[in-house]
DNA sequence: CCATTTGTTTGACTCTAGTCAAGCAATAGG
DNA sequence: CCTATTGCTTGACTAGAGTCAAACAAATGG
């Protein structure tokens, strides 16, 4: 048990030389080369920011807070340059409805057709990349690439021990309860949701997993009445899952649970969430009998923390 | 065999929309990711522009000549940088010994130095991003990454036909020859390589496959006596092994060879070059009895060219 | 209702990156 | 030996990308 090869709940490790290695030999051979190629038929005829401007405006109307935040720009060259599409006829800007200090952009149909024909640049270019490998070997790349990105969006979560009155932990269990009441058939009830005291300071923990400052997940560590922790309330956004996120908010609490002095926590999950438990087992949780009289309980669990 | 899931050599075919929106989501995600914020902390106080350019100078001299190529800069922006480096001490410039209108570029100490920070600053980026996966997960990671960009060079790299005398033919053959001469424990004598004249115009083909405007690799084509094609010298550059060149190139030979009515080709390999015949055979070639007086040769080998 | 805060605009800059052409020195090719 | 050619430098210029501060209007919080 002391060398599994593999650990059930993620544990920080040094980083291998040959990982970091990897990782910086890709990024430079990919940016230098696709990155570098995208961004020039990208603009073709256009500067590479407005024409990001435009492709980022897309769909419906964006208020430029909203892209500001989104590109990264200042307000001002951020204005600019909206004007200037708006000059050209691509954009067109007005007032937001409900509050009249924001303004909101939306492309007109000459700018739609210019973002199809990026749209159509980019598609060109990618072909041309593609067409040099067999079917199967792009399947292959495909997918290489799939891991890659699943990874690396994992990697970049942060997840971090909020307040229980946090708002972002409340926009979390608010998400996390619309989301089992509509699973469960009987509906689920907020009030079942854990009061904010219990997940915070020495007897409990909030935790926040962030994406790009988004919160995308969340988990709720308590004590129980016999000193051991109990986990709750583990939800990840539908944006964010399939990437290994729960296993690892998972592991964070059980960090939080040791650092609580708990030698063993418990769960319990609802009839429907076989997902859910399967996640359990694989991180070395065994099931036990009711252990409390959850109304949407159904499976119970529990896992000795060694070390 | 109509129908064969997978193909043993390649063979053109349309590109699937889920391969380039695949392609295109990975490359907005990771430029605008990891790439940008890898831009970012390399250059820190320093032009990005000046932070690569110390970079590329690394180690040994470098002549400005080759800088330019390898990052594709205006003459004289190039030598206005290096100036601006010389400047401040960080880049040594002197002239080549060989042939004074060449100017060779080196870092001095301060420059290692500088380099060495940027090194520091890349890993521990790379080191924070890979902290929150486990160690598994880094592999994965780590193997995606190379799959990815193995997959990524071979489609970047271009396979043209050219004249048997052009000088990338010659370049490939010389070092073919020199290749085998020292894996041949008999050596081999390049006057045995098949004459220009016969991989050009109808009888025969030459290819050559370029990476970024390097040759990396090719292989010849020419015409038996009994009609056949014969293919002769396949060759890959140390550099660009293990990418699976050889079966593109031998891919792309075939096809030369159907252009020319040729219902069959063969070759033959020396009985040192078990790698290579291993691709023979899984690109559907089989083995046959001698056909040629060759001295270098030991297994014989012939694809029917269907379809 | 008054003071902040927020979202945006405008003017005035800066700096990086890059282009283009003229010119000079060394070399290569006939 | 003469004429390209190659490699580099210099001057002159441009455009893109971005910063910073002042100003102003709408909303928000006491």
């Amino acid at each position: 048990m002391d060398d599994a090869p593999t650990s059930p709940t993620p544990v920080l490790a040094p980083v291998a030389a040959e990982d970091i290695a990897g990782l910086r030999g890709f990024n430079r051979y990919f940016t230098r080369r696709i990155g570098a190629l995208d961004d020039h038929y990208l603009g073709q005829d256009r500067p590479l920011g407005e024409a990001r401007l435009l492709f980022e405006i897309g769909e419906g109307p964006v208020s430029l807070r909203e892209l500001r935040g989104r590109l990264g720009l200042d307000a001002g060259y951020l204005s600019r340059m909206v004007k200037a599409l708006e000059g050209e006829g691509l954009v067109r800007v007005s007032v937001h409805p409900g509050d009249s200090r924001l303004r909101v952009a939306e492309l007109t149909s000459a700018g739609r057709t210019e973002v199809e024909e990026q749209n159509r640049r980019a598609d060109a270019l990618a072909d041309g990349l593609l067409k040099g490998l067999t079917r199967e070997q792009r399947g292959q790349l495909t997918g290489a690439l799939a891991d890659a990105q699943r990874l690396l969006r994992l990697a970049a979560i942060r997840v971090e021990v909020v307040d229980g009155t946090h708002p972002d932990a409340r926009t979390c269990l608010d998400a996390y309860a619309a989301d089992i009441d509509a699973r469960f058939p009987e509906g689920y009830d907020p009030a079942t949701l854990v009061p904010p005291h219990e997940v915070s300071g020495r007897s409990g923990a909030f935790l926040v997993a962030y994406e790009e400052g988004r919160p995308v997940g969340c988990g709720a560590l308590r004590r129980l009445a016999d000193g051991a922790g109990e986990i709750r309330h583990v939800w990840v956004h539908p944006d964010a899952r399939r990437l290994g996120l729960a296993r690892r908010l998972l592991g964070e609490l059980e960090r939080q649970a040791v650092a609580r002095g708990h030698r063993v926590v418990r769960l319990d999950t609802h009839a429907s969430l076989t997902e859910a438990q399967a996640v359990y087992r694989a991180c070395g949780y065994t099931e036990i009998p009711r252990y409390n009289d959850d109304v949407y309980g159904a499976h119970f669990f529990e896992k000795r923390l060694g070390r």
